[in-house]
DNA sequence: CGTCTATTTGAATGTACTCAAAAGCGGTGG
DNA sequence: CCACCGCTTTTGAGTACATTCAAATAGACG
C-alpha cells in the first residue's frame, strides 16, 4: 500500500477513519528527488510541507559571506519544510537539498488548511509535531549556548545515528556551527583519548 | 473583566463561543509571583503552562559547572513553560523565575488535555502557538550558528525592545551565550562607532 | 585515470573566556 | 537620608578555543 509509511506516521498520534484517509491521501503529491537536487531555494516561496518516505534531505542557509549553516536534516519518516516561509508566506531563508535519492509526499499549504477544517484531527497531529519540533530546537539552542563543540559533536552522533551514514564531516560541521577544519582537529583529539 | 487579556490572546487565532469560554476559564488558576520567586526549579515536574498577564519571567538552565544559559524571556501576553518537561513528564531542565512582580494564569496539563477533547479549537490555537515557537527557536539556532555576538546583540535589541527594560546586561549575555564581561566590551566597541 | 571535493595538518590570527580588580548602582537598615 | 553592602558593570592582562589561509593527502565519481 503506497500510503503505508505516511499513514503510519500519522497514526502515531491520531486515528483516522476511512473517509478521512481518503480525503487526506487525495491531497498528497508524490515526488522523487535525486541526490543534489533542490526542493527549495532561498528567495522562493515555500508552498509545501514534505514527508520523507525514503532518502535524506538537508535544510541550510547561506550567509551573504558564503557561510553554510545547516538548519536540519530529515531522513525517512521525518517532515520538512521552511516553516517560517511556509507559515508566513515570505521568501524562503532556507535551501532544502536532497543528500541522497529521496521520495517525498508533499502537501500544499492551501490543502493543509482545507484539511484542518475538514479533519480537525490534523490540527492535533500537527500540534504534536510542532510541539516536538519546538522542544528539539529549544534543546539545540541550549546546547549551542552551554556546550563546547566537542560535546555537541558527541551528542549529535549519539542522538541521530541513523542520519550519520548520509553525512560528510563538512555537513556535520555546518550543523554544529564550526569549520570543517576545526571538526577535524576535534576528532583527532578525541581519537587520542 | 479579569479574563480579558488571556481571552484576547486566544482570540488572535480562534473564536470561542460563550460556553467554550466558560469551560476554558473554569480551568484557569490565577497566580501572583513576586520578583525573584521561582515558578519552576530544575528537577521538579512541570505540570502547568502559564500565560503571563503582567510582569516578566526568565527561563534558564544551570550547567553542572554553574554556567547560566537563558532559554527564553516571557513578558505580558506570552506563554511559558518548560515544554520538554510539560510534554514528556520528565524532571525539568529549566528554572523559571520572575524578573519582576508578575501575574499569570496557569493551566494544568490534565486540564489542557480535557480542553483539547472538549474544545478542539484549542488544538488549533496551540498548534499555531507551537508553530510560532518552533519558527522562533529555529531562527535563533540559525543566528547562533551564523552570526557574531555583536550581530546577535543588535538583533536582540531590535527584536524584543519591550523586554529590555526588565533585563540586566548579565541576563542579556546569558541569552546571547557570551560572558557579561565580553558583552560589556562589545558595547564599548559599538559606542566608539 | 584524472578531476573534483573532502579531509587533514600546521601556522598565524582573531574572537571570546578567565581571573582579578575597580567603579557604579540599587536597595536596605540604622 | 545617608552609609553600607551586595551585585552588576567595566576594564585589562593573559589564555584558550576556534577561525583563516595554505598546502598536502585522501576519497569519490565519472
Amino acid at each position: 500500500m503506497v500510503f503505508g509509511p505516511i499513514l503510519s506516521n500519522i497514526g502515531k498520534h491520531v486515528s483516522l477513519e476511512a473517509d478521512e484517509i481518503a480525503f487526506f491521501t487525495s491531497l498528497l503529491q508524490y515526488r522523487e528527488i535525486s541526490k543534489k537536487e533542490f526542493l527549495l531555494k532561498e528567495g522562493q516561496l515555500c508552498r509545501t510541507i514534505s514527508y520523507v518516505e525514503t532518502g535524506a534531505l538537508r535544510a541550510f542557509h547561506l550567509s551573504p559571506d558564503g557561510k553554510d549553516s545547516t538548519i536540519m536534516f530529515a531522513i525517512t519518516d521525518w517532515w520538512i519544510t521552511d516553516m517560517y516561509c511556509f507559515v508566513m508566506e515570505q521568501p524562503a531563508m532556507q535551501n532544502i537539498v536532497a543528500i541522497d535519492d529521496s521520495c517525498v509526499w508533499q502537501l500544499k499549504k492551501e490543502d493543509l488548511e482545507r484539511l484542518y477544517v475538514r479533519v480537525p484531527k490534523f490540527e492535533r497531529f500537527f500540534r504534536i509535531i510542532m510541539q516536538h519540533s519546538y522542544i528539539r530546537e529549544q534543546l539545540r539552542v541550549l546546547q549551542n549556548l552551554s556546550l563546547s563543540a566537542e560535546e555537541r559533536y558527541d551528542i549529535f552522533l549519539n542522538k541521530y545515528p541513523q542520519v550519520i551514514p548520509y553525512l560528510s564531516q563538512k555537513q556535520i560541521a555546518s550543523y554544529l556551527g564550526v569549520t570543517p577544519e576545526f571538526l577535524s582537529t576535534v576528532r583527532r583529539n578525541k581519537a587520542g583519548k
